[in-house]
Order: structure tokens, then C-alpha cells, then sequence
RNA sequence: GGGCGGUUAGCUCAGUUGGGAGAGCACCACGUUCGCAACGUGGGGGUCGGGGGUUCGACUCCCCUACCGUCCA
């Protein structure tokens, strides 16, 4: 059976029995930072399980691609080691939001795997938790399960929770034998083993308890069903292979890596290792760059970062130096590309980056060797033949470099590194992170959750209407729910409608007025802590105000059409990126204000003047054509059919808004818009610029924002014309810097003869003190690098002998003193000019041919210069 | 979020108690050559990431900041 109908039967095997096929979600979950990736099917269930949302459907199932690489859930080390792990593998699943329990799930999972995939009902083995009495019942008497292939577990493997507190509760798992020869070979072996031998292949969770912060279970009103079978694994065991690895869908991938690299598979078991790590990898790789992510130094793309390192390793572990991964994008496609076509339609872009990221980790492996080999170099002069363990954590935590790689190269020159030392270190930085972790906070304070299942959500009338007469739901002060707020108090305050749009979707709250019964509240800012639930945070100006008081809602119009202007031109210059830059240019953050709106985007390198001027000019084009803005409510799934752009990984409702610009825009997006185009006046960009590694920001102004800062530039141009007395600025300063540099030389130039001329005449200052020439002068007017100019003269035309000039300037005065090379072992210039210096009440130093200081004391500075002779009378033994 | 490293000529990088900003490649000119490569000589090119401080004096030391890299979470 091929992978794709093993997909298809689980889908329609559950479709029969009345649950909805629901699309695989993002690898990337939007609105969890708790979570770095999508690493089960339930993640997308998360907020129903939690009883936050609620869904049409009470039974779902759906494939769902998963990532388990760095954070809690990682496989990265085990993968290619043993046959069953992956960093991304696809996750099916079937759910129960409140509707059957433990006895259908067991039933459906029975009947699946051994009526419709005919699994031999003699391999199977069943873990259950240990408390779980009701499970083995259920176990026994809806299956042909003997009771002594059903396992009790403890905790740790058989009860599972979301994180500390929550929904939560035991589990059971369907187990293959894979026979005796396979994995460990142990006569201990048996399930729960960490070998290959007993599989692993699906995972039943009946979730039926909530728990609190003290850690007590209380049951839930509604149990619920979540499973997860690792599509991989089911494929391997139903196509008879015992590694995961050896399925149809990495067949292209593997047969790509052994033909770039020639190698074969299945010669030699360390080659397998390499070729299974690259086949995993890859996948990996291609899935989180078709979903826009970036490699990067932090989080997500980080995690994405190592996963490409670690590949490019193994691949040049294969003797393939060059880079091979971006050649290999297309075998995945092959392998998945008529399931997940966002694969096909980032190819290009992805095959790009992971080339550019590829050859960056070229040049960190060559920074690495380098330093590595200082080190070998080092340790060879010092007879020690192992490698610090500190120095080999130093090369790997600041340089990136692989620590097997150190091994390596290490042994190639007969040295050993000191890896108790290196993990000693590893440990060190871990207890540091760990110490200065101050645990995020609860993105959601629960008490907003309470309010708006209490009070209900809010109405919001701000697309048609900046007013709107409201009754006030509930207050909310320093945190509490109030009845009554008066004069100078601070507060949230919920309506039940409101023109007030909440800050979502990169747009920023409306401000306004809200007015009572002789009361006068402004709104400083409206968030939307709940999706639908409006909060008003507002500053009670006159009057008081309580619940259920019938109130008047004024938007500030002339900030919520500035920020309308800019919204709708950032739907302009997103196409207009699109169209100018490529088709590659994905939203990657939006901010939308009264004031200006910012827009990043992905994109590989900075704009230049040309593209930014296109941009402009297709943004301003379609202002002045003033097209209609039209809105539209409408199904997600026709709305992304009909073509309309999306966010990544944005999580939307079963319903959304649709924006559109004819034949030019079409985007979900919830935010307030201009009527048409023309509203907007003018829109300006003012500038652009990098955020991160691969993602770009531009930011622009629109309306009367825009026509400022025109005003503002333009004045200051005026101003500049005004200043060079001529039209044409550019070219004016452009002959004027190259006259100045001109300038600059002609001075140096002078100085130079000058310091020639002058010198000349100094010379006849010098005179012979024990033998030696010494020349001790005082010549005003000089700075520190005259001084310099003139000391070098003077030493050309003194061939051999001792210099110190003094020049007093601007009320402070510099001194030089010079020794020629063939004295300095007889005399220092550093010690005659801090002798010299102190006696002024000055400071000074240098090196022995050449010493340099500054004093204020100018009226000691004749006699000062006098005692040279004396010193070097002293310290010279003729 | 916490460490560590980096930022110097167009590019790759040196720069050692703080005391004249350098090399290689590239560029220009001249020389050598029938011509090219190579070579020789000379030359142009630097806000030493930005801002503050210490100092007679800062690429160098201290503080802040931006960006890049890297590890941990």
C-alpha cells in the first residue's frame, strides 16, 4: 500500500464515520509562543480542547505535518540512528471535541488497523496507564486484545498533558512486535524498550481531566479524543519495511542523494546513517522554507539553521564538498508535492536560500579549520597531545563549529580533544541560560477569557461607522472587575458595540470619546485580548460611569482615516512589491498607525533606488486612478480559491473579510480601509532597510503625512540652494567635496615644504652634547601632527643623533622627541620627554625612537627644553 | 532572554602594556612584451560600524548603541 493511500484510506475511514476532514495547519503555529513548532495534530485543537473556541463539527481528522526538532519534543539526535525517527513526519490523527470517548476511539482504531490494513492482530500490543482500569475493560471487550498483551505504564509513557496545567489525561498505545531479530535482540526486551523492536505506532489520549495550578485533577464535563499515528510508521509496518526510511516516500530523496554523492544505500551501515540523516533533513528543510521561514540566529530559524548545518555535514561526510542540498528540493517534491503544493510554489525561492545558506556555512567550517589549526599548532609546540575541552566549546559556542568535525581533524593530526572538559563547559552555559530564564507570560490574562465568555463579545461597528450609542458590559480596574469608575481613573471598559477598532493585524486601536450622562472618558487605546472581545482603555476625563450605562462612542476621525490611508496603501505596496521585486515577497510583519505604516517583508537583498522608485510609482498610479476598496465576508475556503493572499501561519475563523483592490489586490484582512484608492493622496517611502537575515522593512507615509514630510524635504533643499547659492545642489557639493579633497592635499603638501624650510633653519639650533648630535628647540604654533611632519624632517637631515621639539599652540603646548635607531640602545625618547613633560607639569610617552606628550604649563616650557642637553649630558657615558 | 566573537581600503583580512593605519587581491598609470599572462615601479582609495567617556594622545581601554555571526534556552 503507498504512503498516499494509506493517507487517503485513514482520512476516509474516519470521513465514514462522521468526522471532517480538516487541512494539515502551519508548521509554524501562530499565536503560541509556548510552542516552536507544530509537533502533533492536536496543536491546531489546542484553543477547543481548552474550551476558548467552538467548532461546527464535533469529530475532525486530518494529516497533519509535524516537526519535532529543538524545544521540548526533539528527536534531531536520534534521527538516522534508529528506523523510526524523524524531525518531520506527517501526524494522523482523529478527534472528539466533547463527543465520543475512550470506547469509540478503541473501536475505530481497532477496526482500522486490523480490518481495513489487515494488520496480523497477533504482533499488536496495547499500553495502557496504570491507573486506567476503564481502558483494559474497554480493551477487552471491543477487541480481540488477549489481556496479556495489554501493558500497564506508568506517567512518564502513558499519561499525557499539555503543559502544567490544563486538559490532561491518560493514554493508550498501539504497539507492533516486530519480531525477535529486530532492534536490541535483549531476552528482556519487551515494550516500553527504547529499541526498534517494539513499534510505536499510534497513540490514543483520552483527555478527560482539567488541571489546576496546585496540581489537582478535576474531571471534565466533556472528555475528548485526540490520536496521532505517525504516517511514516504505519507506512513502513503496512509495506513490510522495518525502517521507516525504506518507505515510498523517501525513495526519490534517497535515490537523489546517492546519485549526487555516489554512493549506494544499503552497503555499509555508517553510509545509511549519512544518507537517512540527509533524507530526513531535507524534508525537513523544504517544508520550512515553503511556509516562509528564514535561517536565522534565534528561534524558529535557528532550529531551521542547525537542521540545514547538520545536513550539509552529513553530506560532506559522504565526500560531497559542494554544496548539495538545494539540489535536492526537488526530489521532496516529488515525494509530496501533489499533497503540499506550497512546496512547488517556493521552490525557486527556497533552492536560493538554502544555497546562500549553505555556502555561509562554507565560510564558518574554513573559519573553524583555521582556528583548529592554530590550536593542533599549538598543542604540537607544547608536546600536549589533547585539546582543551574549553578551547574546543570555544570554537563550537562562538564559532559554530561541529564538534564530531573537531573530533576529526583533531585525530587526523594524532591529538584527541578533552570531551568531558567540552561537555563540562556545554553544562556551564546551560545552567546559565536556565538561571536568567524568567518563565514567559501567559500571553492572555485568564480574566479576559472569564469577561468575555460572561458578558459576551463584542459588536463592531467601525467598518461603516466612526459613532455609535453602546451600553457598557463591564469595567475592568488595575485588574478587577468593577462597577463604577469616576474622574482621573484608569480603566478597561467593554461595550456591547463599538465603532473602536481592536489593535489586530498590524493595525493600531482607535482613540476617541466615549460620553455618558454628564461624563467624559477618553479612549487612549483599544485592544482586542480576546479574538471578538473589545477592551477600551480609557482615562475618565469628567462624570463617572457604571455598567450598563447607556453611552455615546466617538471614533478621532481624523487619526482613524490617516490610519485607513495607510492601511489600504499597504495592501498597495504589497503587490506592488510583488510585482516589482518577485513573487517570492512574503508579508512578514505589517504596522499599521495614524502617524505612518511599516511593512516587512521576506526578501534576500536591500532595494535599490530604482526598485524603490518603481515601487512608488505603482503605489501613487493606482491612488490616482482612485479605484474602488471593496469588502466582502465570505468562507475561507472560497476566498483562498478565489485567489485572495493569506498570512502564513495566521490562524483565521471559518469566516473572514475579504479586501480587494480590482485587478490589483485581493487579501483576508479584518482591518478598516479607504472607500477607494484616491483617499490616500499620496504615499512616500521613507525608508528601507534590513531587520533580519532574509527580511526586509520599508516604511512609508501616506496623505497628509506624506505631504509633510515632501514639505519638509523639500524645504530643507531649498535651504542647501540657498546656502551654495545655486540650483543644482547635487552637483555643486559633488565639485565641491572633490575641490576640498584637493585642498587637503595642497595643505599636507605645504606643510611638508614648510616643515622643510623650517627644519633647515632649527638645524642650526643643534648642537653636539658627548658626541651626539642633539637638537632641542621650541617653535610655536605647531599641533601634534606638525610636530610629527617636522620631527621627520628634521631626523632625515640630523642622519644620526637626538631630537625634542617643543610648540606651544591655543594655550597648551605638544612635544616630540626623536631618537635615531642607532641610539636608542644608549637613550630612550620615551624617558628624555616624560622627564621633560614633568618638569612642565605635563604627561607624555612613547616608544624609545620616538615619544610624544602635552602640557599646560607653557611658561616652563623654554626652560624645560634647555635641561634636554643636560639629560642627555647626564645619561651619555662618552 | 543569557553568553561569546566580529565590524579596519572595492574584496579577504593583519594591527601585542595606548604613541606615525597596513598586507594580499582588485583598480589606475608607467615600464618590460609583437601581444597576452606573468613580472617590476609608482599611485589612487579609509568618518578603523555609530555615540559618549578616560587620556597630553584612542583602531587599541571603559560605557552605551546598531548590525552580522555563533552557542544555550
Amino acid at each position: 500500500m503507498k504512503s498516499f493511500e494509506v493517507r487517503k484510506a485513514f482520512l476516509e475511514y474516519f470521513n465514514s464515520k462522521g468526522h471532517q476532514t480538516v487541512k494539515s495547519s502551519s508548521l509554524i503555529p501562530k499565536g503560541d509562543p509556548t510552542l516552536l513548532f507544530t509537533n502533533a495534530g492536536m496543536v491546531q485543537f489546542k484553543s477547543i480542547f481548552l474550551g476558548e473556541e467552538t467548532r461546527a463539527s464535533k469529530r475532525a481528522v486530518s494529516s497533519q505535518k509535524c516537526m519535532r526538532a529543538g524545544g521540548k519534543h526533539s528527536d534531531l539526535e536520534n534521527v538516522g540512528k534508529t528506523a523510526r525517527h524523524h524531525t518531520f513526519f506527517e501526524m494522523l490523527g482523529n478527534f472528539s471535541f466533547g463527543d465520543y470517548f475512550k470506547k469509540d476511539a478503541i473501536i475505530f482504531a481497532w477496526e482500522l488497523l486490523t480490518g481495513l490494513f489487515r494488520l496480523p492482530k497477533e504482533r499488536i500490543w496495547v499500553s495502557v496507564f496504570e491507573d486506567d482500569d476503564e481502558a483494559i475493560k474497554l480493551w477487552l471487550e471491543n477487541s480481540d486484545m488477549p489481556e496479556s498483551r495489554i501493558v500497564r505504564l506508568g506517567a512518564k509513557d502513558n499519561f499525557w498533558q499539555m503543559g502544567d496545567t490544563g486538559p490532561c489525561g491518560p493514554c493508550s498505545e498501539i504497539i507492533i512486535d516486530q519480531g525477535n531479530e529486530v532492534g536490541c535482540k535483549s531476552p528482556e526486551c519487551t515494550v516500553g524498550c527504547d529499541c526498534d523492536r517494539f513499534l510505536e505506532i499510534w497513540n490514543l489520549v483520552f483527555m478527560q481531566f482539567n488541571r489546576d495550578e496546585k496540581g489537582v485533577l478535576t474531571p471534565l464535563p466533556k472528555p475528548s479524543i485526540d490520536t496521532g499515528m505517525g504516517l511514516e510508521r504505519l507506512s513502513a509496518v503496512l509495506q513490510g519495511k522495518l525502517n521507516s526510511f525504506d518507505v515510498d516516500l523517501f525513495a526519490p530523496i534517497i535515490s537523489l542523494i546517492t546519485h549526487h554523492t555516489g554512493s549506494t544505500y544499503g552497503k555499509n551501515p555508517e553510509t545509511d546513517i549519512s544518507i537517512r540523516v540527509i533524507a530526513d533533513h531535507i524534508r525537513a528543510i523544504a517544508f520550512l522554507l515553503s511556509e516562509g521561514l528564514m535561517p536565522s540566529n534565534e528561534g524558529r530559524g535557528y532550529v531551521l539553521r542547525r537542521i540545514i548545518r547538520r545536513a550539509s555535514r552529513y553530506a560532506k561526510l559522504l565526500g560531497h564538498e559542494k554544496p548539495l542540498l538545494y539540489k535536492l528540493l526537488d526530489s521532496v517534491n516529488e515525494a509530496m508535492g501533489d499533497v503540499y503544493p506550497e512546496l512547488i510554489d517556493e521552490r525557486e525561492r527556497s533552492s536560493k536560500i538554502l544555497l546562500m545558506e549553505e555556502d555561509r556555512f562554507a565560510s564558518t567550517l574554513e573559519q573553524g579549520i583555521r582556528i583548529m589549526d592554530d590550536l593542533i599548532k599549538r598543542s604540537h609546540g607544547s608536546g600536549i597531545n589533547i585539546i582543551p575541552g574549553s578551547e574546543i566549546f570555544r570554537l563550537y559556542d562562538t564559532y559554530g563549529f561541529p564538534v564530531d568535525l573537531a573530533r576529526d581533524i583533531a585525530e587526523d593530526s594524532r591529538l584527541s580533544i578533552d570531551e568531558e572538559g567540552f561537555h563540562k563547559e556545554m553544562e556551564i552555559q546551560r545552567e546559565r541560560a536556565r538561571a536568567s530564564w524568567v518563565g514567559e507570560e501567559e500571553a492572555v490574562a485568564s480574566i479576559y477569557k472569564e469577561l468575555a465568555s460572561e458578558v459576551g463579545k463584542t459588536e463592531f461597528k467601525g467598518y461603516d461607522s466612526l459613532e455609535s450609542e453602546s451600553v457598557i458590559k463591564a469595567i475592568l480596574k488595575d485588574g478587577r472587575v468593577t462597577h463604577e469608575i469616576s474622574e482621573g481613573d484608569e480603566a478597561d471598559v467593554f461595550l456591547d458595540t463599538t465603532p473602536f477598532y481592536g489593535e489586530s493585524g498590524g493595525q493600531v486601536g482607535d482613540t476617541g470619546d466615549i460620553t455618558g450622562k454628564g461624563s467624559l472618558l477618553h479612549v487612549l487605546d483599544t485592544k482586542k485580548p480576546v479574538e471578538g472581545f473589545h477592551c477600551h482603555v480609557v482615562k475618565v476625563k469628567r462624570g463617572r460611569l457604571r455598567v450598563w450605562d447607556r453611552v455615546k462612542c466617538r471614533v478621532a476621525p481624523d487619526l482613524r482615516r490617516s490610519t485607513m490611508r495607510h492601511h489600504t496603501a499597504t495592501h498597495l505596496l504589497h503587490e506592488a512589491l510583488r510585482s516589482v521585486v518577485g513573487d517570492h515577497v512574503k508579508q512578514a510583519g505589517s504596522l499599521v498607525s495614524p502617524e505612518r505604516l511599516r511593512f516587512d517583508f521576506t526578501h534576500f537583498s536591500g532595494l535599490n533606488d530604482d526598485e524603490i522608485t518603481a515601487i512608488t510609482d505603482l503605489v501613487n498610479e493606482k491612488i490616482l486612478a482612485n479605484l474602488p476598496v471593496n469588502t466582502s465576508v465570505t468562507d475561507i475556503k472560497s476566498a483562498i480559491e478565489s485567489g485572495a493572499t493569506a498570512l502564513f501561519g495566521e490562524k483565521y475563523g471559518e469566516t473572514v473579510r475579504v479586501v480587494s483592490i480590482p485587478d490589483f489586490s485581493s487579501e483576508l484582512c479584518g482591518g478598516t480601509h479607504c472607500k477607494s484608492t484616491g483617499e490616500i493622496g499620496l504615499f512616500v517611502v521613507v525608508s528601507e532597510g534590513s531587520v533580519a537575515s532574509g527580511i526586509r522593512r520599508i516604511e512609508a507615509l501616506t496623505g497628509t503625512a506624506a505631504f509633510g514630510y515632501m514639505n519638509e524635504r523639500v524645504g530643507e533643499v531649498r535651504k542647501i540652494n540657498d546656502l551654495l547659492r545655486t540650483d543644482s545642489a547635487f552637483q555643486r557639493l559633488e565639485k565641491l567635496l572633490t575641490e576640498m579633497k584637493a585642498f587637503e592635499k595642497q595643505v599636507e603638501a605645504l606643510k611638508g615644504k614648510t616643515a622643510a624650510k623650517d627644519s633647515a633653519q632649527i638645524m642650526e639650533h643643534a648642537r653636539i652634547v658627548n658626541g651626539i648630535n642633539v637638537l632641542a628647540y621650541r617653535f610655536d604654533g605647531l599641533g601634534q601632527d606638525d610636530l610629527r611632519v617636522l620631527a621627520d624632517n628634521l631626523r632625515d637631515r640630523i642622519g644620526s643623533g637626538i631630537i625634542f621639539i617643543a610648540s606651544a599652540k591655543d594655550g597648551k603646548a605638544s612635544m616630540l622627541s626623536m631618537v635615531t635607531r642607532d641610539l636608542t640602545k644608549k637613550i630612550s625618547a620615551g624617558s628624555i620627554l616624560k622627564e621633560i613633560a614633568a618638569l612642565t607639569g605635563g604627561k607624555g610617552g612613547g616608544k624609545p625612537e620616538m615619544a610624544q606628550g602635552g602640557t599646560s604649563g607653557i611658561d616652563k616650557l623654554d626652560k624645560a627644553v634647555e635641561t634636554v642637553y643636560d639629560i642627555v649630558k647626564r645619561d651619555i657615558k662618552i
